[in-house]
DNA sequence: CTGAAAGCGCTAACAG
DNA sequence: CTGTTAGCGCTTTCAG
């Protein structure tokens, strides 16, 4: 079995102290000792036991990452991103999916009291921000993409309401009038989706168009599925919309793939665009045009947030409020016609 | 801070002991105590320490996973099945990814030694078989995707021979006879490639055909990137195949799109199949034709070995070899022509 | 420079 | 039914 410490330190003839100075390079330790231990060390194949050392230190090295789910394009790009920014510090990532699960949300958020992570990066869907000011909890927190939450812990997220009102301007901007929005989610508390509505409406009313009920289409999850459900549903009503701005890259892939499948020409007939700047879109026939969030940067200042809190517990810099730039990538799907 | 045993135990005025029986509902504890230790428990929002709890169990309730990288539709569903699977059977788990790097997944492999985890799933493609074949490490390993070690550690894969026989079969049956392979990776150790392109060839012979090394496309990654410029040889090659094998999704996806932005049309003038069965693939443009492996069973699977091996440390059965059944979905990419 | 020993918070064997 | 206590393996204070 493996060898503890004490092991060691019987073999090369030494304490138990000196053996741990020589693993950890503390303190100063004779080259002669050094040595002798080193070899003890090889000899036993030693590797010190990470339970033990974070009951001591009060610190366990982990941190955890609470997404609504990992097999979604932009979760599993941005779950790699930070699980890549995380090793860079010696972090290690530990992975829940909540599914958009009130409860789910909620019992990571307050049972981070195990320490089992020393941090908590969560995106929440189903918890309003009432809900997000729970108890004070005892490790650090940085919310993901929640725009509403003030005050309660540092949130990193693109300004949604802009990025949509240039995504809308856009298709206004090559001719459309009849713009559709699909990814309305009036029964999720995290504020995403009604921000990227009145971003829309926003740049409606300002080309002098007034927002349309039956061009707002509501959908129960970001998924491929439900985008084309809306697109098929758009395309059977009375008045034909001649460009589509999805909330997510999978909603305006699932339209694409409708519209496509039903011989509307794109970008001809309808423009489409996404939000998030996931890999397929690039590769989606005609291209999918999208907001691209720079998820490299949401990444890294998450972790830098948490890094601050962790090394800087009696810090009192308030709940910092980052807006990660965004930018909008304008491909075959909306590309300006004739 | 959060509070201990022994603060609890005070507060209620009984000793630790009767606190831990509460918590973890062990033993037999009068009902009044029960009452007046919960409310203490309630009062003090105590949390019991994971450090020290793992420190004594000598487990960890964390499983790793290790995979080349999460941000690829077809790893991040995977370790979404995973972590799922890993939840119910109340295990949480620490992703790592490796990038198909040989250093990081022998470090990986051999570092298990520190008992962060209770069992390490690892996908890997650096690492040859005799690689995998290390010292005895002390935490219970389970291979996914690795048909060459053998006798090493338990083992979880897809038939890739069969899966890519058919296939290949497949497309001959659509009265293919130029069929390109892409996805040829001879840096790779893990032999998953070898195994598609054997599969592919054998089916060509059967049908009396010969592989050609012009179709037989090297690529440096699975990516969509690197299937678009592998087409792009294709097309501009001398003789044009009729339809494509891509080893991945990813590729596939990347081959179509080169293809369809150059009008060639699909799938009357070109047939494409992926192999793995990602959601991308059953909305793209035309929708792709791919061989299923079935990953919620390949995430059970892996799980029960683990917990096999975990909770039976002395168990003597041998390495198990698990073959994981697929399917061919054939959409519109490979549709039969006329 | 190195040894002895306390203690991180918890569980469970051993009393009572 | 409940209290006392010995460690799990490590780091670190205090001596030497």
């Amino acid at each position: 079995m493996s060898s503890r410490l004490k092991d060691v330190a019987a073999l090369a003839g030494v304490s138990t102290r000196t053996v741990s100075n020589v693993v950890s390079g503390t303190g100063a330790v004779a080259e002669e000792t050094r040595a002798r231990v080193q070899s003890a060390l090889d000899e036993l194949g030693y590797r010190p036991n990470v339970a033990a050392r974070n009951l001591r230190a009060g610190r366990t090295g982990l941190i955890g990452l609470a997404i609504p789910e990992l097999h979604s394009p932009y979760f599993g790009e941005l779950a790699g991103m930070i699980v890549e920014a995380a090793q860079q510090r010696s972090w290690t990532v530990v992975i829940d999916q909540t599914f958009g699960d009130r409860e789910a949300e909620r019992r990571l958020l307050e049972g981070t009291g195990g320490r089992l992570v020393d941090g908590l990066i969560i995106s929440p869907w189903a918890l309003g921000p009432e809900e997000l000011t729970g108890r004070s909890r005892d490790v650090p927190v940085v919310l993901l993409g929640e725009q509403q939450a003030h005050g309660v812990a540092d949130r990193v997220a693109v300004d949604n309401v802009l990025a949509a009102d240039e995504a809308t301007t856009h298709l206004l901007s090559t001719g459309r009038r009849r713009i559709a929005a699909i990814g309305v989610q009036p029964h999720l508390r995290n504020g995403t989706a009604r921000q990227r509505l009145s971003g829309y409406r926003q740049a409606l009313r300002r080309a002098g168009l007034r927002p349309e009920p039956a061009l707002e289409r509501a959908v129960t999850t970001l998924h491929r599925k439900h985008g084309a459900e809306a697109m098929s549903a758009l395309l059977e009503g009375d008045e034909r919309p001649d460009a589509v701005f999805a909330f997510s890259d999978e909603l305006a892939l699932g339209a694409l793939h409708v519209a496509v499948e039903r011989g509307v020409r794109v970008p001809e007939d309808l423009a489409v665009v996404g939000f998030d700047g996931i890999e397929d879109g690039r590769y989606a026939n005609p291209a999918l045009s999208t907001v691209v969030p720079d998820k490299r940067q949401i990444a890294e200042r998450a972790l830098q947030c948490l890094a601050d809190r962790i090394y800087s517990p009696a810090s009192t810099v308030p709940p910092l409020d980052i807006v990660i730039p965004h930018r909008l990538d304008i491909r075959a799907s909306s590309g300006r016609t004739g």
